[in-house]
DNA sequence: CACCAGGTTGACC
DNA sequence: GGTCAACATGGT
């Protein structure tokens, strides 16, 4: 079985080189920027991380005990602020309990269902914590992937798709990350109702 | 003014 | 198994 996945792959690292994703100082912030992320402009999260650290808030232990009305001031700018604040202080007491580091040392499997238990934490925000704070191998699927997906005539629901790709790929955690970093700056700017028909990954492609 | 953004949930079929 | 409205602010 053949694909076009590391064509593809090469196309857009030539294109616009190492992506250098996820952009965070601490593991802690790579998982608050996963669940505040969620249908939001990454330009808004940075404001509302930007905010958190600003009030001492960007740590599980200070999160878990913060008021809430400080933390939907925080994270106002990412919109759905109401649920996003319970989900994030609900996130940080199961982080303040156990220690971060022995949460995402676990294997990716137990750590994926561990992460899908929490409120707010579904498939894509679960692996990327995976893949950028844990480290390990799982290819995260976003609104960008499945578009492009759909551009060289591959359908199918999130694990189908994942399933895809990490099939179809040399299993590496750095390659995934780099890969799903470049498909979101790609998609950003070309996979767009207006330029679609500029996509280079369709003209280059030809499944 | 309409539409979209690095989704998830609970209800429903 | 899949689909759908609700969630909410900020940018184009």
């Amino acid at each position: 079985m053949t694909n076009h996945l590391l064509e593809i792959y090469q196309i857009l690292l030539a294109e616009f080189g190492p992506q250098h994703w996820w952009p965070a100082e601490t593991e802690f912030e790579v998982i608050v920027g996963a669940l505040l992320t969620q249908q939001t402009r990454w330009e808004n999260v940075e404001q509302a991380i930007a905010n958190l650290k600003s009030e001492s808030l960007l740590t599980p232990d200070a999160l878990a005990d913060a008021d809430r009305d400080t933390i939907e001031e925080c994270i106002r700018c990412t919109g759905f602020y109401r649920q996003k604040s319970e989900r994030l202080q609900l996130l940080s007491r199961h982080f303040a309990r156990n220690r971060i580091s022995g949460i995402l040392d676990k294997p990716a499997g137990a750590l994926r269902a561990e992460l899908l238990s929490l409120k707010g934490v579904g498939y894509e925000t679960a692996d990327s914590i995976i893949l950028y704070a844990a480290h390990k191998p799982v290819f995260v699927i976003d609104a960008y992937t499945k578009r492009i997906c759909e551009c060289i005539n591959v359908n199918g629901g999130y694990e189908a798709l994942q399933r895809y790709f990490e099939g179809g790929l040399p299993r590496d955690t750095h390659l995934y990350q780099e890969f799903h970093a470049l498909i979101v700056r790609y998609g950003k700017e070309y996979c767009t109702k207006k330029r679609c028909d500029e996509c280079i990954i369709a003209q280059s492609v030809i499944v």
